[in-house]
DNA sequence: ATGACTGGTGTGACCAGA
């Protein structure tokens, strides 16, 4: 089984650059983040022509997440993170598919840092932090997967000491997403690939695709019982290469 | 270090992204 994850930056804008990927790449399960849209407005009838179901959860201009599938309709379980009602960002949705419990998430971006966006990113982790600790008490497969907005270690950012202060490397992000980690995640990508350079989101700005001045921040955590069955994964780089294309690329793993 | 791109909104001397 093929789960894969994409920050399209626009559902609608990038429409055809997610068809054609679809049609390439054939997952069974894709978390799709930054939709842009309204739930009203979400391109549900071409999706579903590409042989997907799904759900969403859209917001006006900003954020929204979604979660296809083409083995089966998921079943909805939530569509935001427990732990502060008076969060509106469509940050979060979470759903059954075939037995699997996979959470789609989008967390905040955190810029400029420091200020209310970098503490309003934090508490987000925390709450993420939380709510994994649930989804880990289950005895089934889970994946916690999307565009976390950190680069886990030095290895994942093609010049650290240009990100230091930056909300998406800063140590207080680097430390949460550690932490949380380490309640009993495996961080699949880098699980794979040890200490080789791999990224997922390459700038817009000053040619950075073509420099390979990248980033990884799109990640997958499995639980234990789905770390057993993960055989391989990879970045669909050449994606970041098409034409009215999203800054990242998708990223996907294969299960038993 | 800075400024460079992009979608969405709606026509902004915009906002937000990473």
């Amino acid at each position: 089984m093929k789960i894969a994850t994409y920050n399209v930056n626009g559902v609608n804008g990038r429409l055809n650059v997610l068809l054609r990927w679809l049609k390439e790449a054939k997952p069974d399960i894709v978390c799709l983040q930054e939709l842009k849209s309204p739930n009203i407005k979400f391109p549900e009838k071409a999706i579903r022509d590409a042989g997907y179901t799904g759900i969403w959860h859209g917001q006006k201009s900003w954020n929204g997440v979604a979660i296809l599938s083409r083995i089966g309709e998921p079943v909805e379980i939530r569509r935001a993170l427990p732990g502060d009602p008076e969060d509106v960002h469509s940050r979060y949705i979470e759903a059954e598919i075939k037995g699997i419990t996979v959470g789609c998430l989008y967390l905040p971006n955190g810029n400029p840092a420091p200020g209310p966006k970098f503490d309003y990113k934090l508490e987000w982790f925390k709450r993420l932090s939380v709510h994994s600790k649930k989804l880990l008490k289950l005895k089934g497969p889970v994946v916690l997967v999307g565009d976390y907005n950190v680069m886990p270690t030095e290895l994942d950012v093609y010049k650290p000491e240009r990100w230091l202060k930056d909300a998406l490397f800063r140590p207080e992000v680097r430390t949460a997403f550690k932490k949380l980690v380490a309640h009993g995640w495996t961080d699949a990508i880098r699980t794979l690939y040890g200490d080789e350079i791999i990224y997922t989101f390459w700038d817009y700005f000053r040619n950075a695709y073509a420099r390979n001045a990248g980033l990884r921040i799109d990640h997958f955590l499995l639980n234990p019982v789905l770390a057993k069955r993960l055989k391989s994964g990879g970045v669909d780089r050449h994606v970041r290469g098409w034409e009215k294309t999203s800054d990242h690329a998708p990223v996907w793993i294969e299960v038993k």
